[in-house]
DNA sequence: ACCCAGCAGGACATAGCAGC
DNA sequence: GCTGCTATGTCCTGCTGGGT
């Protein structure tokens, strides 16, 4: 049986929800709603139509718990209604749209999962991490629909080809294939972006050049 | 040490589309 | 209608890590 981070069985607190234990029921949103908002947004590239998206998915699975047969599977059986209900709307909105650019702030817990996020100190460290990362993100909503989804599946919530391809409702080969030419289609862009910046690595002005300054004056004063 | 499942990545096939 | 290009899907092979 599957005991997830947070604690207790999914199977357990399948059984709860469908007694109707309302503590079950947040406990479930709150484990996995980052997943769930990560794999909307991927789909629709819009952070208030993936939230709404989401909680369509929580109330249509939640009217339906008895279809969900397997607990250990609950996750799974989320994320696959999640993928649906944002595919619905963006079929309905006939795949034509502009988007805001860029992404605001991050979800809770995002940082814990890539440790250079945190490692920025100094002002200047933290301006070039919201940088680097801005690029990142950047690079990922400029993915082609289909390669988006399938590399925040794979790469970002770390599903499995399965569990990525029943999601999708694609087969395995397609999600390796798009993972593999997102990959390359991010690296490609982040390089592009790397010829840009190389060239202004290890900037020297500010508080280095100053102390060094000052540290030659004290000296040629004793 | 061996076996096996899962995965990455390359090669090839196919579909869709624009330009002529 | 033909051709060439691009995007996408499928198949295959080799690698890796976990289990026995």
């Amino acid at each position: 049986m599957r005991i997830a981070a947070g604690g207790e069985a999914e199977a357990d607190l399948l059984d709860a929800m469908k007694r109707g234990d309302g503590r079950a029921f947040e406990t479930v949103m709150r484990r996995h709603n980052r997943r769930l908002f990560r794999i909307a947004r991927s789909i629709l590239k819009d952070e208030g139509e993936a939230e709404e998206a989401v909680q369509d998915a929580y109330l249509r699975a939640f009217t339906h718990l008895d279809q969900c047969a397997d607990g250990d599977r609950l996750g799974g059986w989320l994320a696959r209604i999640a993928a649906n209900e944002a595919l619905m709307r963006l079929r309905k909105r006939g795949r034509v749209r502009l988007f805001a650019d860029g992404l605001e702030a991050e979800e809770e817990g995002a940082a814990a999962v890539v440790p250079l996020w945190t490692a920025a100190s100094t002002p200047e460290e933290l301006f070039a991490v919201a940088e680097l990362r801005r690029l990142v993100e950047q690079a990922i909503d400029d993915l082609p629909d289909g390669f988006r989804a399938v590399f925040v599946m794979r790469a970002v919530e770390q599903m499995s080809v399965q569990e990525t391809a029943a999601c999708l409702g694609i087969p395995p080969e397609t999600v390796k294939t798009r993972l593999h030419r997102a990959r390359a289609l991010l690296q490609k862009a982040l390089s592009d972006h790397l010829d840009r910046l190389v060239p202004t690595a290890f900037g020297f002005a500010g508080e280095r050049c100053d102390r060094i300054v000052a540290g030659v004056l004290a000296r040629l004063r004793d």
